[in-house]
This record gives structure tokens, C-alpha cells and sequence, in this order.
DNA sequence: ATAGTAGCCTAA
DNA sequence: TAAGTTAGGCTACTAT
């Protein structure tokens, strides 16, 4: 175990004695003389398994009386025997050979046996941790006396211990325990240099920038500050400079200073994927020998192999797996990407979304120019480098990562690093194990099912949840909403639903009625009274101490003490919440479609029961204002039209509603009245806005689901829109301000004056490109990408950044995507009326139809429609323009000059008025002038200095686009300008 | 032209 | 080996 002290210090503890083992659930009338032989015949199998190995692998065979946790029996124990392996690897080994079957000479008379197993897929840490009730990033005692102090030691550690592995005593995370270990934070990034052109590769191009922070955990200000830089570089004012001028000396410093440092996490952004794997390919390509070391145990090489994590909920991605003991690689990267939803993940992007603040996104290319320049230039490229170690610390502290993190790892059980590295189910099962040997329990292995797929062909397994029609329209009166407080897991505590209480189909018969309920979907399972359930009993932790969290919360006024608790709050929710999925993943450790169909058919009578009692309670015969009216819901929620204007008369209603409806349900499902929308836009199913309510005086907020505004792959001009028409709609109730900003907006676009970056769109690479059934826009621009640069192209799990440029007539729409920045380059023009066409029109539409009778008519007709001339490339050709021939046209009416003799300016008629067009043409310039130099001083604050060169490049920057169309504009204004003869 | 559906992303 | 769930709107592609 590596750990720190609450000093500081680095401790390694060597703990002794814990082995491996798992189970085996045997017959009732194995003995323990037959163990021996059990013993003997599984370590004959495992050797012949493992090319007849010899040695004692099977360490011990004995019995004990346990339970298993799937389904419900009156039977309380059952005969297992416990099975101790020699080595961790060998449980799989020994679990392959029990389930397959065979035979042991005493045992069913010798006869060929297979034995379920149980526990026996649980990787040796995790099962070391949950019988010692050690969780991740918890306190651990070593108690005086129980341990011994290593004078030699095997780790770059400050304290290196021997003990017991029951000596130690792991301390739950309160009080004085629930505080933050001082961890050190070593965050990095790196420059190298590669050839003009091509993205940098270890095999050619040298590694010439480190730049490393380190950072105690709690503390706002690093340790260290200092760069590694391949030739000279000039001084940094609050950093450290260390100089090289030979690459290898680089290495071997940096690496000689990562094991004094010593540091508990590596950050940075991307690391995994880039910065790591370069270092360490590098090294070895230059034959670094002493490079690779970076873990804590003494002598032990870091080891690196490929990895993909693929699941639906976090998509596909490819990464380097990086093995370095004792100290956690924690990719700032990977984290956000499974955290938020964000249009793009660039470092650059995900600082300005939530430290408010860009950076210069230096291309690679311009970074060995840099390099080859002065100490100067070096000492430019190195800020950027700091900057970019900096960042991802800062990103880490604004999000509370270390709290939020740890905290799951305590909630869940699990190491930190498996909460960025594994799946959502890992943390369930952690917490499974946990309960169920607390109860004597145990979780049988799931064996999955061979052979065809165990679930239709693009279906799905079972039945979810209801949807309510939407009665879709623009609801000028309050709208109030009832949800159910955390649907799935009260309906499984009401219900007591648990593998452990599921009673199969042919044992209902023995039950007493009194002692079971039967789940709508015909599932049965047992009242708690009878036997309470391990989901429903980790449900109530979570939820309970999540209330707890909360109150603590809302007392606390210490903010680390603040941050810890809404880190554990959510952490607590979050887990709750996933217990449900856990049961229902087919593909996972132990699925049991009992439970989830059972979960959600109980959900669905609960909403069609709700919307019955509420519809027929509130009527004007009942005494109430209106009729009440269900005019949505979805899983767990309703929305009501009480019928009246009055918005403290819905909350009135919408409260006492809740209470009537919940008294009919069991505890702890509540029904809550949560919020009112007025007014309130009902597009269709998952698709409504609304103002949100939830006292009378003032809205909280506009509240939009599903509509184009909160969806990612729209660009930003139809979330733009869209947003502004629902504000200007329902904040201002302002139809005809709407309707005004929409044509002027429309107009904007047809007549090309938005620039680039309202423009990009960005779609998910899912998947990889050869298994897509279709053609699509952005995974043929991937192709292309690859084909130009194949070392900088999009790979599954990114997203990739389109514009939608003009092509011939007919051509599809994954023929015209391009990349925004390669448009920009190379002068594609954009197809606005494709923007127009397939991006706004439809959801305009969709918002103004219930609110404008002929909103076709006026929104899209008209004279803001007219576009101006644009020249169409006729050949396919890649999109790229052929310019046939360029003929002069007058300045001032745009007619073709056929007298060049006369001026190449102006016509005939235009040349009376050559000055005023001259004026005209000068002034122009001085704007787009001035519009260049401020955009200009904007970019160089961003990138921190105003007497350098701008060579920032970013997709995601709007001042970017906006920079380089007016440059463009700039140079034609300038060109024009050139033909007036003055 | 039209119907069916792959793929994406969201709601819950 | 490991990978939370289903429902649903919408666009663009593709076969008919």
C-alpha cells in the first residue's frame, strides 16, 4: 500500500499475509476428508493449465456455511468451500476449471462435477480492500508495535514499513478522518519539436520542453515551478529554468526529479495519451536506460500497453496504459470528458468554459521554429509550456476534483484511479461485496452466455420506462410539475427488490402470500419483513448519509470542510442511482432483469396512476378553479395544467397534489412538487421551455430540455438563435422582437457576415470508421484528415469540428463538411443557405408554429432571404474553388469593365464620383484596420504579451475566426483600394 | 417521392 | 477482460 502521512511524509507499507482464495459452492454431503482431495485434484488441473507448472498452487481447501446472495431461499446457510490460491493470477485459472467440471476421487462417487464458483472475479486488491474495510483515499492506522520499520528499503518512499494485514485498522472517513491526505501534485506537460509539417513522433523528434508544477493538496500556491528545456532559454521571472544541451541529460534530470519529488498524483492534460507515452518512447529510443523508473518501488520499470474502454454511456476510447506504483495518473482530460458534455475537449476550450480564460493554441508547426530561434523564443515557448502544466492544476482545483474524487472512492470502496479507468459497475459491485459479507453472503461469478446474442439485434432487453404523450403546445397559464424524489431507488426500497429477495417462479407456490409482493412485469419478491434486502439496505445508506451530507453541509462553513461534503452528497447520488443500471446491464457482472423490469414497470403504473388521481381530483366539480389537465410527463415527473392563471394558486394546488398522490404510495416514495413553468413551451416528447418558478415573486430561470439550445451538435448560430427567440418569447413575451431578430439573422447569415465559429458544427467519432453503415459528414472529413495529415486526424472518442462549405448542386452533405480551419486556409466558402435550409428552419418552426399562425411566411419569405452572389465550384473536386478567370468589376456597381483603358477601378457612370468612392474605399480600410489591430491586442493579452508575434490557432476561439475573416476582408479592402489610380 | 433506419445526443 | 439502463426526437442516408 503507498499512502501519505498527514505530515506529508511518503509511506510504503509492505502488508504480509493476505492471500487470495474464492469460492465454491459444493454438495451438502462433501466433507472435510474430502477436501484434501479436492485440494490435490485442483492443483493438478491448474498446473496442467498453466503448461504443468509445478509447486502448490491450490494453497488450501475448508469448508464454511454461507449464503449466496441470488435469490431468495429459506435454506439461511449452504455448504462452500473456500479455495486459497498461492498466486492472485491463478483464481481465474482454478475458477475456469471448477465451472467446466471435474471429477474428485470421494466426491459424488468420483462422477464429473461442476462447481459454480463464487467471488472468484474479484481483482486481489479489491478483494484485500473489502475485507479490511479499507476503501480508496481513506485513513489507515498502523497501530504501535504492529509494525516494523525497513532499514533497507525497496521504495522511493519516505517511511517503508512491514505489517500484518490484520494489524492495520482502516479509519471510516469522519470527523477528524474525513480531511484530505496533503498529497503531492505533480502536473506536466510537454513540447517536442517536430519536422516542418508532421506531428511530432518519438522515433524522430526530440522531446525539447518539460514544464512541471507541484502542487500540495489544499494549498493554492505550488511548491515548484520550473522547466526543462532543450538548449538555452531566457529567465522566467517565478520559475525555474533548467537548461540542457543534450536531450538525453533532459531526460535523465526530469526523471531523476520526478522520484525526489516523489510525488502521490501525475496530472496533466492528455498525459496518457500523449505526453507519457512520448517521454517514455523517446527515452528508449535514445536509450535512456535509467529513464523509465517513475514508480515508487525501487527498480521497477514502468510498463506501457494499449487499452480501449468502450461502454455507452462514456463512448469509445483508445489510451496507453501506464503502470507506475504507487502514484495515481490522473488525466485532467479524461476526467472532464467523462464528467461534462462538452461541444469540444481541447485544453483551450474546456479553460475558457470554466476558468473563463483562453490560451494560445500554438500549432505544432510553429513550435520547432520557436525552438530554433533564440533563448528568447525558447523562453516564449516555454511560458506556453508552463501555462499549459498550470492549467490543468487549476482545472483540478476549480472543480474540486480531489474532493469530488476522493470522495467517491470513500462512498464507493474503489482505488482512485479506477473511477477514471473503469466503468460505473466496478463501484456497484464494490459496494455489493462489502454488503453482502457483512451478511455472510456471497455473489455467485456470472457466468455470461455463450453463443448468440442474449439480446435482440438493436433492441433492447427489457421494457423502461413511460413517456406521456406530449400535448404539445404554448401554454400561456402556470404549469406545475410533480416529480418523484429519486424514482428507481425508492421503488426497490418500497418494494424490497433484490437478488437476495427474488424468489424464482417454481418457489412462489411454498410462499405465503402475506410475505411476498409480485412486481407488475410478474417478477416476485419478498417483503422486507420476511428478509430485508442488500440493494434495498445500500439504497438507504446512500440516500441517509446523503441527507446527512447534506444537513452536515448546510451547518459546515469551513469551505475545504464544504467541499468534502457536497463532494460526498453528490457522490452519494450518484451512486444511487446507478444501483438500478447495475442490475439491468446485460453485459455486466451481475445482471438480473427481475429486478431492473420489475424497477421500471413499477414506475410505469406510478405515473399513469398519478396523472389518473390528479386529473380526476381537480376538477371544477370537486370545487377547484379548472380542470386539471396531465399535459406531459416523463418517467418520473408530470406536469399539470390546473387550469388557472394564477401562479401562487398552482403552487397551492401542485403542493397539495404531491401529498395526496404520495399518501397512496408506499414509503419512502414521494411524490414532490418541485417548480412551475409560466409560460411554458411543449414541443414534443423530451422537448419543452418554460420559465421556472418556484416562488412567486421572481422566475429562478428559463428552463430548455432537449431543445436545439442545450444539444451539442448544432452549431453555435442555431443555439444562438434559438436561445435568443425562446428569451425574447417567453422572458420578454416579445413575438414580433422574435420575429425581427430572426430576419435580421437569417439575413446575416445569407448575406455571409457571421464568421466561422458561429458556424462549426461538432459531432462524436463513435465508433471506429470502417464499422459505420452509412455515409456521414463528419466521419468522411475524418477520412479526409487522415489523408492529409494522418498523425493529427480525429480517432474514435474525439469530436470532430466541421463547416458546411459549397459544392455542385446535388452533392450530399458528408461531401461538403471541411475542416473549419483548412476552410478558412484555403478560401471555401460556406454554404449558408444549406445553414439556413437544414439547420434553422426546422427548429424555428417548431417554436414559432404554436405561437404564429403564418410563421413560415413571415420568417422565411421576405427580403431578408435575398443572398448575396457567391461563386458555386462547379467540379466536385474536394470542394476546392476553381477560379476560371478573374474580370475586373467596378468598385462601385459591380459592373464588368470592359474599357480597361478608361480605369480599373470604376465604370464610366462611376468615375464622376471617383472621389467619393475613393473616400469610400479608404474608409474601409481604416475599419477593417482598426477592427484587425483590436482583435490583434486581444489575441496577444490572451496569449500574455503585447510585443510578440500572434501564433494562436485555435478551433474553439471565436476571436480566432473573427481575426482571420477580417484579415481577409482586410487584404481584398487593401487590393481594391490599390486599383484607384491616386 | 417515400419509407425505413443508422447514428447522435439528449431526458430521465 | 470489461463495458450502468430505456425512450425518443431529429437529420441524413439509402433502398424501394
Amino acid at each position: 500500500m503507498f499512502g501519505v502521512t498527514k505530515e506529508g511524509h511518503s509511506v510504503c507499507a509492505h502488508v504480509h499475509g493476505f492471500e487470495p482464495y474464492f469460492y465454491a459452492s459444493v454438495p451438502e454431503n462433501f466433507g472435510e476428508a474430502d477436501c484434501a482431495a479436492f485440494r490435490r485434484r485442483l492443483n493438478e488441473e491448474v498446473s496442467a493449465a498453466r503448461k504443468n507448472a509445478p509447486g502448490v498452487h491450490v494453497v488450501d481447501v475448508s469448508l464454511e456455511r454461507k449464503q449466496s446472495l441470488m435469490h431468495y431461499s429459506d435454506v439461511k446457510d449452504r455448504l462452500f468451500a473456500k479455495i486459497t490460491m498461492g498466486l492472485p493470477n491463478m483464481v481465474s485459472a482454478a475458477r475456469g476449471i471448477l465451472e467446466k467440471g471435474f471429477s474428485v476421487p470421494g466426491v459424488r462417487d468420483g462422477a464429473f462435477t461442476t462447481y459454480p464458483t463464487f467471488e472468484s472475479n474479484i481483482v486481489y486488491a479489491l478483494r484485500f480492500m473489502v475485507d479490511c474495510a479499507v476503501v480508496g483515499g481513506n485513513w489507515i492506522e498502523f497501530p504501535v508495535n504492529s509494525y516494523t520499520v525497513r532499514a533497507k528499503k525497496a521504495s522511493h518512499c519516505q517511511i517503508e514499513v512491514d505489517i500484518m494485514y490484520d494489524k492495520l485498522i482502516s479509519h471510516p472517513a469522519e470527523g477528524e478522518y474525513s480531511k484530505l491526505a496533503p498529497f503531492r501534485i505533480l502536473s506536466v506537460d510537454i513540447e517536442c519539436a517536430g519536422r516542418k509539417g508532421h506531428f511530432p513522433d518519438a522515433q524522430l523528434d526530440p522531446v525539447i520542453q518539460i514544464a512541471t508544477l507541484v502542487t500540495e493538496q489544499g494549498s493554492d500556491k505550488p511548491i515548484i515551478r520550473a522547466v526543462w528545456t532543450l538548449d538555452t532559454c531566457a529567465p522566467i521571472v517565478g520559475a525555474d529554468v533548467l537548461s540542457f544541451k543534450d536531450e538525453r541529460e533532459l531526460l535523465r534530470n526530469w526523471g531523476n526529479f520526478l522520484r525526489g519529488c516523489d510525488p502521490d498524483l501525475l496530472i496533466g492534460y492528455n498525459i496518457v495519451n500523449f505526453d507519457f507515452p512520448y517521454l517514455l518512447e523517446r527515452a528508449e529510443k535514445l536509450g535512456v536506460a535509467d529513464f523509465p523508473y517513475w514508480g515508487r518501488l525501487i527498480g521497477t520499470k514502468v510498463r506501457m500497453r494499449d487499452t480501449v474502454f468502450s461502454s455507452k454511456a462514456y463512448g469509445t476510447h483508445e489510451s496507453k496504459e501506464i503502470s507506475c506504483e504507487g502514484r495515481v495518473q490522473f488525466d485532467m482530460l479524461r476526467a472532464i470528458q467523462r464528467d461534462y458534455k462538452l461541444s469540444s475537449y481541447s485544453l483551450n476550450a474546456v479553460s475558457a468554459h470554466f476558468l473563463g480564460e483562453q490560451k494560445e493554441d500554438v500549432h505544432y508547426s510553429a513550435i520547432s521554429e520557436l525552438q530554433n530561434g533564440t533563448p528568447e523564443t525558447r523562453r516564449r515557448l516555454a511560458v506556453y509550456c508552463l501555462k499549459d502544466a498550470y492549467l490543468p492544476q487549476r482545472l483540478l482545483d476549480k472543480l474540486m476534483y480531489m474532493y469530488n474524487y476522493i470522495e467517491m472512492a470513500r462512498v464507493t470502496g474503489v482505488p482512485l484511479n479506477y473511477l477514471l479507468t473503469r466503468g460505473q459497475s466496478i463501484k456497484v459491485m464494490s459496494q455489493l461485496l462489502r454488503k453482502a459479507r457483512q451478511r455472510n453472503m456471497l455473489i455467485p461469478h456470472h457466468v455470461k452466455q455463450g453463443g448468440g446474442n442474449v439480446q435482440a439485434e438493436g433492441g433492447v432487453a427489457y421494457e423502461g420506462a413511460t413517456v406521456l404523450d406530449a400535448k404539445a403546445g404554448y401554454y400561456e397559464m402556470p404549469i406545475a410539475t410533480l416529480d418523484f424524489a429519486s424514482l428507481y431507488p425508492s421503488i426497490m426500497m418500497a418494494h424490497n427488490l433484490c437478488y437476495s429477495t427474488l424468489v424464482p417462479k417454481d418457489k412462489v407456490g411454498k410462499l405465503n402470500p402475506d410475505d411476498y409482493g409480485t412486481s407488475p412485469s410478474g417478477d416476485t419478491f419478498v417483503k422486507a419483513s420476511k428478509v430485508k434486502g442488500i440493494l434495498p439496505e445500500i439504497l438507504e445508506e446512500l440516500l441517509g448519509a446523503r441527507k446527512r451530507a447534506k444537513a452536515d453541509l448546510k451547518k459546515a462553513t469551513d469551505p475545504l470542510q464544504k467541499a468534502v461534503l457536497d463532494g460526498r452528497q453528490l457522490a452519494l447520488k450518484v451512486s444511487a442511482n446507478s444501483v438500478y443500471g447495475f442490475t439491468g446491464a446485460m453485459v455486466g457482472q451481475l445482471p438480473c432483469l427481475e429486478i431492473s423490469s420489475s424497477t421500471t414497470a413499477y414506475g410505469r403504473t406510478m405515473i399513469d396512476h398519478t396523472k389518473k388521481m390528479v386529473e380526476e381530483k381537480y376538477r371544477t366539480v370537486n370545487g377547484y378553479t379548472g380542470n386539471a389537465e396531465v399535459i406531459y410527463g416523463d418517467t418520473d415527473s408530470v406536469m399539470i395544467k390546473f387550469n388557472t392563471p394564477d401562479l401562487a394558486e398552482s403552487m397551492k394546488l401542485g403542493e397539495e397534489a404531491a401529498v395526496y398522490v404520495s399518501e397512496t404510495f408506499l414509503k419512502p416514495i414521494k411524490l414532490e412538487f418541485e417548480k412551475v413553468y409560466w409560460p411554458y413551451l411543449l414541443i414534443s416528447k423530451k422537448r419543452y421551455a418554460g420559465l421556472l418558478w418556484t416562488n412567486t415573486e421572481n422566475y429562478d430561470k428559463m428552463d430548455t430540455k432537449g431543445i436545439e439550445t442545450v444539444r451539442r451538435d448544432n452549431c453555435l448560430l442555431v443555439r444562438q438563435v434559438i436561445e435568443t427567440v425562446l428569451e425574447k418569447i417567453l422572458k420578454q413575451r416579445d413575438v414580433q422582437g422574435a420575429v425581427k431578430y430572426v430576419q435580421s439573422t437569417i439575413a446575416d447569415l445569407l448575406m455571409n457576415r457571421l464568421d466561422f465559429s458561429q458556424l462549426v458544427i461538432t459531432k462524436g467519432f463513435t465508433k471506429e470508421a470502417d464499422s459505420y453503415g452509412v455515409k456521414m459528414a463528419h466521419i468522411e472529413l475524418a477520412q479526409r484528415m487522415r489523408q492529409r495529415d494522418p498523425a493529427t486526424a480525429p480517432v474514435v472518442g474525439d469530436r470532430i469540428a466541421y463547416v458546411i462549405i459549397k459544392a455542385a448542386k446535388n452533392a450530399k452533405a458528408y461531401e461538403k463538411s471541411e475542416d473549419p480551419i483548412f476552410a478558412l486556409d484555403n478560401n471555401l466558402p460556406i454554404d449558408t443557405k444549406h445553414y439556413l435550409d437544414h439547420y434553422l428552419t426546422k427548429p424555428l418552426l417548431r417554436i414559432f408554429e404554436p405561437i404564429l399562425h403564418n410563421a413560415q411566411s413571415v420568417l422565411l419569405h421576405g427580403e431578408h432571404t435575398r443572398r448575396i452572389a457567391q461563386p458555386t465550384p462547379t467540379a466536385k473536386a474536394g470542394g476546392i474553388m476553381q477560379f476560371a478567370k478573374i474580370r475586373l468589376s467596378c468598385i462601385g456597381c459591380r459592373a464588368p469593365i470592359s474599357d480597361e483603358k478608361m480605369s480599373k477601378s470604376l465604370c464610366k457612370n462611376c468615375l464622376n464620383d471617383e472621389s467619393q468612392h475613393l473616400r469610400k474605399a479608404l474608409a474601409s480600410v481604416n475599419n477593417l484596420e482598426g477592427d484587425f489591430n483590436r482583435l490583434w491586442t486581444q489575441c496577444q493579452r490572451c496569449q500574455g504579451s503585447l510585443h510578440q508575434d500572434v501564433l494562436c490557432t485555435s478551433r474553439d476561439c471565436p476571436i480566432f475566426y473573427r481575426r482571420k475573416k477580417v484579415q481577409k476582408d482586410l487584404t481584398e479592402a487593401t487590393a481594391q483600394l490599390r486599383r484607384f489610380d491616386w
